[in-house]
DNA sequence: GCAGGCAGCATTATCTACATTTTTGCGTTG
DNA sequence: CAACGCAAAAATGTAGATAATGCTGCCTGC
């Protein structure tokens, strides 16, 4: 497996026992990009030791970790905070997202390789056969979440560059969290259609193609959410 | 002032009260940046709270902080580290700056202001006067360290996008390792003449000069690394 | 004799419990 | 109504207990 997608919360590749405080790292971040903690919500030290079963101080250092990853605010002498969201970030974000993941791709269609290739056809199969949950069927989508991630992590998986990797797997987050806030923003449209259509263009080598398709995908999904958070 | 960059080891933007961690952070990232903890190097918990005069508690805040920042390895159960420098990492790292970089020049060109100009002749006037110290008259490079990342921060100032910005500074983080590694590998040539020349294309809205001009600095600080590492 | 492995010890990371400092909420006062 | 000050709450820091790692030296089997 030539990919380098950053582990989450890895501990550095061996099989190294978790400390409490990645454990409680790996939860925080979890329960912040899927809203069960809420945008602007106080982070208090005791309640979210007690919460995960362990002493200020593990939680302490996830949220260190965490407020350099902007997943948590964090004010000195007054404690951590969920971050807010807001449509104008959002747009922000989607926009840096097409500019950092619109290169990585290109890159990678230039660097090709039959692992690369190989990695995009497993992905997008795995991605094709995990249902999206409506709300109504308790909406866990954990499961996507992680095929999707994977997916888009192939894509770029060639592009050479470990900091872009790494910047676009921050961003991911990021978007993660605007798509749980609003549960129906979920596509009910055909998602493994369109991700066929970027896999196709990737493999095909037509970059301007792929790309646009890509810009297409957030920019859709950009206009789901607003639609979702204005309502 | 319309600029929007991340203030290192921030406390929140008011005028909050630095913790003990905040501090034992912006020192250890110091040293690290300037080698004066070496790559590859332990950083023994204990070793680091005496050195600082602080507990292990803050200690271990900073590095996990750090460590999200890619400024340290950390182990679990094993510690943190001073992550190794390589000419191979290197070369990657400047290839994304001029990717990154490069875009948000463009970006900042385009959304020109009155403000991003002023800002820009404004710390380019201060990396002006500000002499690179040689080896020999102490090579304490701080200040003229903190202009350049000034001037730089001034440039892209304008993009548009908090993400891009934040993703720059990360890596101007790690170019600064290296630029300190091999203090030789500071430029005799003439930086202020190359800055200058940036500027230029960049207040006259010519992106594509500029950007190549970029460019051409970074790829030539990269071959003096480069022949400074390899000696 | 020597490589591999294993027990025991020293080291050090991690965690808990508690002390200290700072912020915050609230009632009082000018 | 603003400013002040006190008390409670919460963040931060210290010290020491606990647990994991890694090293040393001894033993075993080839």
């Amino acid at each position: 497996m030539a990919l380098n997608v950053p582990e989450v919360g890895s501990t550095g590749g061996r099989g190294e026992k978790a400390t409490a405080a990645t454990l409680v790292y790996r939860r925080l971040r979890q329960d912040i990009l899927k809203g069960e903690l809420k945008p602007g919500q106080k982070l208090q030290i005791e309640q979210v030791a007690t919460r995960y079963g362990v002493g200020a101080n593990p939680v302490r250092e996830a949220l260190n970790r965490l407020s350099s990853e902007h997943l948590v605010d964090r004010h000195d002498q007054r404690g951590f905070f969920v971050p807010e969201l807001s449509l104008e970030k959002l747009r922000e974000l989607v926009r840096t997202r097409c500019w950092l993941e619109g290169k990585a791709l290109e890159e990678s269609i230039a660097n090709r390789t039959q692992i690369w290739e190989d990695n995009i056809v497993l992905s997008f199969h795995r991605l094709s056969r995990t249902r999206i949950q409506t709300p109504e069927e308790g909406g866990d989508n954990t499961e996507w979440e992680i095929k999707h991630r994977a997916f888009h992590n192939a894509l770029i998986g060639a592009c050479g560059s470990f900091w872009l990797i790494k910047f676009c797997n921050e961003m991911m987050d990021q978007a993660e969290r605007y798509r749980y806030i609003s549960m129906s923003g979920y596509p009910r449209r055909d998602s493994v259609e369109e991700h066929r259509l970027i896999m196709e263009a990737a493999l095909d080598g037509d970059a301007e193609l792929a790309k646009q398709r890509l810009f297409d995908q957030y920019n859709l999904t950009l206009k789901h959410l607003e639609a979702q958070i204005e309502a």
